[in-house]
DNA sequence: CGGCATCCTAAGCAAGCGCTTAGTCAGTTC
DNA sequence: GAACTGACTAAGCGCTTGCTTAGGATGCCG
């Protein structure tokens, strides 16, 4: 498959996933400042790159949104939902602490790798956001490490897992997971469902009680 | 400590760090910009900043560099020369594979807590380099990997790892040290060292047999 | 002292930036 | 068909950007 078709491939993906954001331009513009944002930076894309990809003269940009910074902020809201919906998810289809734990970082590695674009961006951009929005987002960043926290205190307590560090592990799996979406290239060897087999099976190896 | 006096800190640490770099002036310089690429990005940051950082005119910079570009493009190769310096002298320490998997990522993840500074310059704000500038320092990266990968095979061929996929538990490894740079902060509980001793740990028990 | 090299600044240029303003135009409503 | 609405553009404003130019200060050597 040739770049141009992935990335209508990508833009399909994504108009489907971010469905609810409406009206249509607003979600076209949504998804050209994330792919611009993704490639080249926040700062170094100019809100003229994100009008041109839609078609769109430069000021057509301000009828949908107040700001460039706006549109980051919106990007990173919404993704940070989709993923933490994608995580709690994956954390309620088992009781059992080993098959909770390959579900949750395996689905969530596999999330980065997918999601690669607007991954990238709220994982490396968000020191672009203004203090209050980062603040928020923050929190939502938060709630991932408590439930990643969670799962390996449910291992622990039924004593399947063997953990003697509980935080800096999970920030260590929350870490190795969301780096997936700094390397992953479409063009690669590996789905992300393979990158979510691999990453679950060193999970459990990383805690399973020996 | 204040964060000014830490300031100083690193400024010293990295002085010393980069003793190689001459004249004083062009390393004075250096130091700021690895700092505010650092803290704000590299095309948030502006030449301006730079200067002044160091008590000089805007002009300044361009005595001792061609370009911003150039200052990234030195922060990037002294960067990646100084932490594969420290990753073979890891791989060195010992033969016994355990020890060696422990020495080479317990130091490298040491290193990205360390030299946070530097290293989220040299892995986040790599593509803002020149295609060849950053064909170079892609270069540079992919001996890590045959380095990372290298401990692994050794360790498989003596039967003391069960490594599945060697390349892609490689690449894992080094994505989740090179990200310790993105979340470290100087004010956080763990020392360097902590952070070192937990990732090598983690390491271990990926690969181990049982 | 003069001659020279090193290091730096004051001033500013051309280009590009985020964003605004005033107005056009197609579509809907009555 | 007149009135209104929402989506969009042409033009451009005020400012900042990376970088240049011309020249000044300082210290070293004979």
């Amino acid at each position: 498959m040739n770049t141009a078709a992935a990335d209508l491939d990508e833009v399909a993906m994504l108009d489907r996933a971010w469905h609810d954001v409406s009206p249509a331009p607003a979600r076209r513009l949504l998804i050209a400042a994330v792919q611009a944002f993704a490639e080249r930076g926040y700062h170094a894309t100019t809100t003229r790159d994100i009008a041109t990809r839609v078609g769109m003269s430069p000021a057509g940009v301000y009828v949908h949104y107040r700001s460039k910074e706006e549109l980051l902020h919106r990007i990173c809201l919404i993704g940070h939902r989709h993923s933490l919906v994608a995580l709690r998810a994956a954390a309620a289809r088992s009781t059992d602490p080993e098959q909770q734990l390959r579900d949750v970082i395996g689905d969530f590695a596999a999330w980065h790798a997918l999601f690669h674009t607007p991954a990238r961006v709220i994982s490396y951009e968000l020191t672009a956001l203004e203090p209050e929005h980062l603040t928020e987002i923050t929190a939502l960043r938060h709630e991932m490490d408590l439930l990643v926290r969670a799962t390996l205190e449910h291992g622990v307590e039924q004593g399947v897992f063997d953990v003697p560090d509980i935080p800096g592990t999970g920030l260590a799996l929350l870490s190795l997971t969301v780096d997936v979406a700094r390397w992953y290239r479409t063009s690669g060897r590996r789905a992300p469902e393979d990158i979510g087999a691999l990453y679950a099976d060193l999970a459990v190896r990383m805690v399973k009680t020996r």
